[in-house]
DNA sequence: CTAGCGTCA
DNA sequence: GATTTGACGCTAG
């Protein structure tokens, strides 16, 4: 009883309290007349049913399923299709068109826009580019079958000057890496001493029961998604208890750099605020590391450039990746020297886990092909 | 799950 | 009538 007199009395500080926050605001006349009121109708509200017919759900989902040809109305798939091509036009074409400065674009890099030392781009955003081609079909016509289909590809836009060639850079499978490295996990530990070995096809295949060399680049980006959603969502009680995040009384973490984020929240009694902080602080540790790691790439690669005989440029960088344009004549020994120079950060930043890089090259971006290296 | 930017409604 | 916002599109891990 005492107990419950004791929690009433707490209530009632609080009524007052609000009560008193709302009214200097001129809040209190809506809270009471409208707010309050509004509870038990959305209670009620919710605990209603309101019935679905089964059957016609299903008819509708099988209907508009079958792509809604030309059976019924044409009218909805122009109108999804006109949007998807609208969209695609004003944010691939137009929006490129508005960056371009006679036949080239320079984007602007941000350094200073992200909270995990990543860098963002803008006008274009060239690191949101769309990976794969992206099919649209052109005329379909309200009768006929005729369903012209026209593909656009907006990093084949990207070309080289003449006599160079597009080469790109890409640390393998980095956030997991590191991962490796700063839980001392001995099993993906292993994983990783075996340069062959690319982690995500071997989990796909395990995933899928099936062998290595029939998994698709689909499985693998679907293998990819799924590991990292649990690192940094499921796994992140034991994880950050392995990379001692929520163990110090510290209200933020720091990258293997020392970049530091911090966390007014990770302490926070609102159980919303204080999973998604920590989160948050698993996140920055690993997103933070590698883009430590993809900047001291830069700086390395820049710096032997600018002091040796190469005249290669670096023009771009997608986190992971970086993206230069080479000389035809210079092509070989620049890519070793780009390999070589991000793989050694291994050993400067004492991981315990080997870095990997693939190198490709290509006539655009949107065709590039992997080299095969030492 | 975490980072961004750009396009709508 | 113009301007701001949240969802979703793409990217990266």
């Amino acid at each position: 009883v005492t107990q419950a007199i004791s929690n009433l009395s707490i209530l009632h500080n609080l009524m007052v309290e609000l009560h008193s926050k709302l009214q200097t605001q001129g809040l209190w006349q809506l809270y009471s007349g409208i707010e309050q009121k509004m509870i038990p109708i959305l209670a009620a509200m919710e605990s209603f049913k309101i019935h679905v017919d089964i059957e016609a759900l299903k008819k509708t989902s099988e209907m508009l399923g079958l792509l809604q040809l030309q059976t019924l109305h044409p009218l909805p798939k122009i109108i999804l299709e006109y949007r998807q091509v609208h969209k695609n036009k004003t944010a691939f074409v137009d929006g490129l068109l508005s960056c371009m400065n006679k036949t080239f674009i320079s984007t602007t890099w941000n350094q200073t826009s992200t909270v995990s030392g990543r860098l963002s781009a803008k006008h274009p955003n060239f690191q949101a580019l769309p990976k794969q081609p992206l099919q649209i079909s052109k005329k379909q016509h309200i009768q006929g079958k005729t369903s012209d289909v026209v593909t656009v590809h907006p990093r084949a836009m990207f070309i080289p000057r003449d006599g160079w060639t597009f080469l790109s850079a890409d640390f393998c499978q980095v956030e997991l890496r590191l991962l490796a490295h700063l839980s001392a996990d001995p099993e993906l530990l292993r994983i990783f001493q075996n340069p062959a070995i690319d982690a995500f096809s071997m989990l796909a295949a395990q995933w899928k029961g099936v062998s290595q060399d029939t998994v698709t680049s689909e499985d693998r980006e679907h293998a990819k998604r799924i590991v990292y959603s649990v690192v940094y969502g499921a796994g992140r009680e034991r994880l950050s208890a392995i990379l001692g995040v929520s163990a110090e009384e510290a209200r933020f973490v720091r990258s293997i750099m020392g970049r530091c984020r911090f966390l007014p929240h990770i302490h926070s009694s609102d159980w919303a605020l204080r999973t998604q902080a920590e989160r948050q602080a698993v996140n920055f540790v690993l997103q933070g590391s590698a883009a430590d790691l993809a900047k001291m790439a830069m700086i390395r690669i820049c710096s032997q450039v600018s002091s040796g005989s190469h005249t290669a440029r670096l023009l771009a960088q997608i986190h992971d990746e970086l993206l230069f344009e080479v000389e035809m004549s210079q092509v070989d020994q620049f890519a070793g020297l780009v390999k070589k120079t991000m793989e050694s950060l291994q050993h400067n930043e004492d991981l315990h886990v080997p870095l990997k890089v693939s190198v490709s090259t290509g006539q655009s971006w949107g065709s590039m092909i992997e080299m095969n290296l030492p």
